[in-house]
DNA sequence: TCCAGCATGTAACGAGTTACATGATTCG
DNA sequence: CGAATCATGTAACTCGTTACATGCTGGA
């Protein structure tokens, strides 16, 4: 088994809002989506074939120009199923996160340690900066209160990514501050 | 290059504190450790193997009972060099999270879904337990003001875990809160 | 005409999970 | 003496990244 597959679920919800080729999912998940999900075309390209094969897809194909085949894919009834199965189907299993930061943490011993400040320093600017992109994305995408009930889980999303960044640069912040002063 | 192998750092790190056998690393994900970082032992035994050939660590070995052989491995000065290397270095890349449940919501469209409740009921006892149990090891873990100034590191991250579960699950009650009431 | 972007695929590899496999020790 | 745990390994497989590979289109 080794993974639950979910490229399949994030490929199933996109093409049940609209028809769409495989290098349109790769920039969805460069650009709409991907705050919160990223994969490559070299994964989308052969999970589009597999989804086929299954029958929770179909493709048919359009030319650009002269000769330029597009592949527009379609969900199947089937695969509207199979999508509405996992979204009702229950969610009891917590992502672990393996973020490389906090394990060099880990390994820092004292709050006297020489590295301390430039490591908390450089996160905070990092993180200050993901929570500026987050924000600006929210007011780009959401700018009406009427925009925000109309793909109201992707509302959610930015929201509560942004409320994620905004304690983690509080948190960068505080323990900056509470650090020893150099004697 | 495919992905950075942050395993081995996680390990020589271990390795730096006491000599490990292969076995103590593997409980060591199961517990200690387990809240930022996890592995199996078929990931465990291969990686010493190959810090091993690297020349960062050594085995010797000791005998349980009658002949059961343990290997206990050590960290050389290369390993520590490493090791040193590694967490001095800059940590640039902001790991991103795959959250299935953020991936289910995207798909959610209204704040009417009747599905909505129950997958933020559900999310909300599961990171509650979380947020509980986080609170049990920061108190087992460091139950003093000067416990928490030895492995400082640590007390930081399951802080930081705390604080994170904890605007989760204010983020949860909130959401779940403000959705609109049945007619 | 040239170059950025559109469009689709495969190959090679490393990371990580589950399962297979074996044997020793300790304690009730 | 039997079961849980100690202890070490390999195999098979999926997920995900980087790189290789090819060709078309539209606009400056």
């Amino acid at each position: 088994m080794a993974q639950k597959n979910k490229l399949q679920f994030v490929i199933l919800g996109l093409l049940n809002q609209q028809p769409l080729t495989g290098y349109d999912l790769t920039k969805a998940f460069d650009h709409e989506i991907g705050e919160f999900w990223q994969a490559q075309h070299s994964q989308v390209y052969p999970q589009l074939k597999r989804l086929e094969e299954q029958g929770y897809i179909t493709h048919e194909i359009t030319i650009s120009g002269e000769k330029l085949e597009k592949k527009l894919y379609h969900i199947t009834t089937t695969g509207q199923a199979i999508l509405t199965t996992w979204i009702t189907a229950g969610t009891p299993e917590l992502t672990a996160t393996k973020d490389e930061f906090i394990l060099k943490l880990y390994f820092i011993r004292t709050s006297r340690d020489p590295r301390l400040p430039e490591m908390l320093s450089e996160q905070l600017q990092l993180h200050s900066e993901k929570l500026q992109h987050l924000q600006a994305r929210l007011t780009t995408v959401f700018p009406t209160k009427k925009s925000q009930t109309e793909n109201f889980g992707h509302y959610l999303i930015l929201q509560h990514a942004l409320g994620r960044e905004n304690y983690y640069v509080t948190w960068l912040q505080e323990t900056l501050a509470a650090l020893p002063h150099k004697a």
